[in-house]
RNA sequence: GGGUUCAUAGCUCAGUUGGUUAGAGCGCCACGUUGACAUCGUGGAGGUCGGCAGUUCGAAUCUGCCUGAACCCA
């Protein structure tokens, strides 16, 4: 017991978080090991493994946290499973940039030794985020942290490729991919983002041949007419019927071209005459293949024009559109150009805009893997948190489209195919190249191959596409291959419960699931819980190249890791966006500070040649003992009921609003001594620090330091003692509901005696005279042990509880529930502020009155609502009538 | 264009199956500092629940329409 320190005034953080994450990592607290208990396990959402650590990353683990550190309080067997990702865009794009500072050019080097430059940047860079969470709290078990391009890992990923492959799932073909010209790799649906920009819409001009007709088209794109090879209208569209099966000539190009008739056009839009560029539009690629038409692709991978565009040829995109409209407008083919908005893809990662482009790449078919994905969390085998997200997720996974799984980049899992000829079948699938060799030698029939002639994919794959293994490659990553779950997965998988904000809903969470039933016929967690974008005050989402996020370290250097994570989550219902305010984070570390000197003051209290032992044996005569002792009990089977629902903020709240309110503001200043300077009764304070060592658990999850540095400043604790794996209050029958109930009557009875020293401008401290008529005997006779409280919390001079009391004269007077209190305050009185005083008071009980009059006196309500709530309406008016009898009795006292 | 969600106090949000003259936190106003805490205490003000119809004895809650906002997909 630390009762001979010298306890600051103010609880300073930054000591007490380090000293105890040390202490809870070298006692192994956060390791788990498969055992008889239930467990409970969660995986991260892995970061980018050069990453580090923003609002969103902060929220997320902090309600991880949150769910692990109540998990193992409740006894289970808590593992939460940390990693990071190697984020192969991102980190590849990283890689790159690197080198370009330094002069290399990536075609520059061999695969072999750019890997060898993205691997020491991994190293430097990598891990940071993970120690960055440490700083958070987060109790993860650091000896199982997984990295998804780890050799284990990685096997897996190829292990997978390959099950699917074997199972007909994945293909190679020439597709329309969304291409992003600045990584120069195809992406998957997922990772194109629409935004609606401000576009101008050229009207050009397309001669017909042989004739002197023209149609005009519009385009946003004109330096795609280079490409177009068809010009399309609606068969009833009468403006151009007769054009129908005519030729068009391609500007600039001069290329001659069908028009052709086709119902996807709509006449309404533009000017109902379409250019058709099948090598640069997904829907115009559909066109053409329908159509028979020829494909020519102007540009090259990274955006420029190409030589089949003829002109421009090694501009930028960009630059050629605006060439092309000058040029067309020079030769009178530009008739006009409106401005339009319409939304355009741009490359998640890059943020450039994306060009379709037909290409050859590996696809994942989603038909078959989406059905038992589906089908399960709409009967919430897994169950969604809120569960209006089963709407967009059923939505995305009845029009799911083919996975494009393969990458033009080296940071990643490279694609097992070996490739032995140039024809489209002529390539195997295989772990290793002896194994392609001798697969390549029985496809071809060609015992003379050897392994230098057939070659391994350039590509590698998605990173999502070792993401989605998640739950199942942390525990087992030879499970794939094996099919034989080791010890591990047999008893943390299926996980229970996954954290993670919507926006990756579809890139992770739907694969995941899909991977789950996949690979091991079984689901790869219980719950999914999304928590809303972290975003500033004006709405905007917080990045970092809007410079509108506070730094998380910052945040908790100021605020502690405590009060940064109460901040989070005060503001942080599920599923909604957190609207992140600083004056949060601060009304986190003012609660920090207000328990750190309850503690103080308990401390304060304690005699230096006494020891205290904390009970929460109560004192059946103590009405505060029991109401304190009540209301913890209410409050953990609300927050019980919360945590069901995933409604952590509102969790949080509770204990909060228990800790402050209750035990501080009630509960402790009750227990004062009565003189001042005297120290407090040791059975009083070993109650209250046993109160205080509940209320630490059930504050521990939410803000882990502070909770266990009081815990073991209240008591010597051993190592198997510590807060972080102590069990969780126990829920028992008794609420004491009839105690709580009386204190109740006590404090807004204390509340009303301290509205008549406020409104009655009293010096805090002028003794008070108080009679109080209480509205029965029972009450009466309750109210009489209780003395003491208004005692401890009021000046008091006198006090009476008397059924028959009478008003005093000059007195201040209020009605409570039914019971009456008097202030005689002769001289101090101001008649007319107390007259208002009860006039405001009557004002407020009639217009009370008259709606319940209405209520009782339509015969539709009396004989329609259930006989129950029209006697507690009545009940209410009898109680009111009452009330205001009594206030109006003492404001004829007043004026008599 | 298709789908989803939302609109309650100055701000951020609660409000469970229709029955409270609508709750919380922050902010605001007044008063208060010799001892746990001014990162505090006590008291107070503040809302015709986006609008209009409808169902009902009764609507913040259910239905329809309108207005406004957000998100997802194409």
């Amino acid at each position: 017991m630390s009762k001979d320190q010298d306890i600051p005034k103010q609880y300073t953080p930054a000591e007490t978080e380090e000293k105890w994450y040390a202490y809870w990592e070298e006692n192994g607290y956060f390791h788990s090991e498969p055992d008889n208990r239930e467990s409970f396990t969660v995986v991260i959402p892995p970061p980018n493994v050069t990453g580090v650590l923003h609002m969103g990353h902060m929220l997320n683990n902090t309600i991880q946290d949150v769910l692990v550190r109540r998990a193992r309080m409740l006894g289970k067997n808590a593992c939460w499973v940390p990693g990071t990702d190697h984020a192969s865009i991102a980190t590849e794009a990283k890689v790159v940039q690197k080198l370009r500072k330094r002069g290399i050019k990536k075609s520059d080097l061999s695969r072999e030794d750019f890997l060898k430059h993205a691997w020491d940047w991994t190293d430097e860079h990598g891990g940071i985020i993970l120690e960055q969470l440490k700083k958070l709290g987060a109790s993860c078990d650091w000896k199982r942290t997984r990295f998804t391009l780890e050799d284990e890992l990685y096997e897996t990923v190829i292990d997978s490729f390959i099950e699917l492959y074997d199972r007909g799932l994945i293909y190679r073909g020439l597709r329309m991919v969304n291409w992003d010209p600045a990584a120069q790799t195809a992406l998957s649906d997922e990772e194109v983002i629409h935004k609606e920009v401000q576009s101008k819409f050229y009207h050009v001009r397309y001669p017909i041949k042989d004739s002197d007709e023209h149609v005009t088209i519009a385009t946003t794109r004109p330096e795609t007419i280079l490409a177009d090879t068809a010009v399309c209208v609606n068969p009833d569209d009468e403006r151009y019927k007769h054009l129908v099966g005519k030729t068009a000539i391609i500007p600039m190009v001069n290329r001659e071209v069908p028009i052709i008739a086709d119902e996807y056009v709509d006449p309404e839009f533009g000017t109902g005459c379409l250019k058709i560029t099948p090598a640069h539009d997904p829907n115009d690629y559909e066109l053409g293949i329908k159509h028979g038409l020829d494909v020519i692709d102007i540009l090259n991978p990274d955006g420029t024009m190409a030589e089949q565009a003829k002109f421009y040829v090694g501009e930028d995109r960009f630059t050629a559109r605006k060439r092309i409209a000058k040029d067309l407008e020079s030769f009178g083919l530009l008739v006009k150009v409106e401005e339009m908005q319409n939304k355009v893809g741009y490359s998640e990662r890059t943020d450039v805009v994306i060009e379709p482009r037909l290409s050859l790449q590996w696809f994942l078919k989603m038909e078959e893997l989406s059905k038992p994905a589906l089908e399960h969390v709409m009967n919430d085998d897994v169950q969604f948190h809120p569960a209006k997200f089963k709407n967009s997720y059923r939505n995305w996974m009845e029009n799911i489209r083919d996975w494009c799984i393969s990458r033009q980049l080296w940071w990643g899992h490279r694609i097992p195919a070996w490739y032995f000829g140039d024809g489209d079948d002529e390539f195997v699938i295989a772990r290793t190249e002896d194994e392609a060799l001798s697969k390549a030698v029985e496809k071809s029939g060609n015992s003379n191959l050897t392994s230098a002639d057939i070659h391994q994919d350039e590509d590698v794959l998605d990173t999502w596409f070792s993401s989605w293994l998640w739950p199942i490659s942390v525990f087992d990553p030879q499970f794939i291959k094996t099919k034989k779950a080791n010890k591990e997965l047999e008893y943390y998988y299926p996980t229970q419960d996954l954290v993670t904000a919507p926006e990756i809903m579809f890139f992770w969470v739907a694969r995941m699931i899909m991977a789950g039933y996949a690979f091991a016929g079984e689901k790869p967690f219980s719950n999914v819980y999304y928590h809303g974008i972290v975003r500033d005050e004006k709405r905007r989402k917080m990045s970092k190249s809007l410079g509108n996020s506070p730094d998380p370290l910052e945040l908790i250097k100021q605020y502690g890791a405590d009060g940064t994570r109460a901040g989070m989550l005060f503001s942080a219902p599920a599923g909604n966006d957190l609207l992140f305010d600083e004056a949060l984070c601060e009304q986190g570390r003012n609660f920090s500070n207000k328990i750190w000197n309850a503690f103080r003051f308990l401390t304060m209290n304690m005699d230096e040649n006494e020891s205290y032992t904390p009970t929460t044996e109560i004192d059946p005569e103590n009405l505060a003992d029991k109401w304190m002792l009540g209301r913890i009990q209410v409050t953990l089977a609300e927050m019980e009921d919360d945590f069901s629902k995933y409604r952590l903020n509102e969790a949080l709240k509770k204990i909060y609003s228990l800790v402050w309110d209750d035990f501080c503001d009630w509960y402790i200043e009750v227990c004062k001594s009565d003189q001042i300077g005297e120290k407090m009764p040791k059975e009083n304070l070993e109650r209250a620090l046993g109160f205080f060592e509940i209320l630490m658990k059930m504050l521990h999850p939410f803000m882990p330091f502070i909770t266990e540095e009081i815990w073991q400043r209240i008591r010597e604790r051993s190592e198997s003692e510590a807060l972080t794996i102590s069990p969780w209050p126990e829920l028992t029958n008794d609420n004491h509901s009839g105690s709580v109930e009386l204190f109740d009557v006590v404090q807004s009875q204390i509340s009303a005696i301290r509205n008549i020293q406020a409104e009655m401008n009293l010096a805090p401290k002028t003794p008070l005279n108080i009679t109080i008529k209480p509205k029965n005997s029972e009450l009466a006779n309750q109210l009489d042990g209780s003395a003491w409280i208004y005692n401890r919390l009021l000046p008091v001079d006198s006090l009476t509880f008397n059924i028959d009391a009478e008003k005093p004269k000059a007195s201040a007077a209020a009605v409570v529930d039914g019971s009456e209190i008097f202030i005689p305050l002769e001289g101090l009185i101001d008649l007319d502020v107390e007259r208002e005083r009860i006039q405001k008071e009557i004002g407020r009980l009639q217009g009370f009155m008259k709606g319940i009059d209405a209520k009782l006196s339509n015969k539709g309500f009396v004989d329609n609502a259930p006989a129950a709530v029209v006697e507690k309406e009545r009940q209410k008016k009898a109680d009111a009538e009452s009330n205001l009898g009594k206030l109006k009795a003492q404001l004829t006292e007043l004026d008599g």
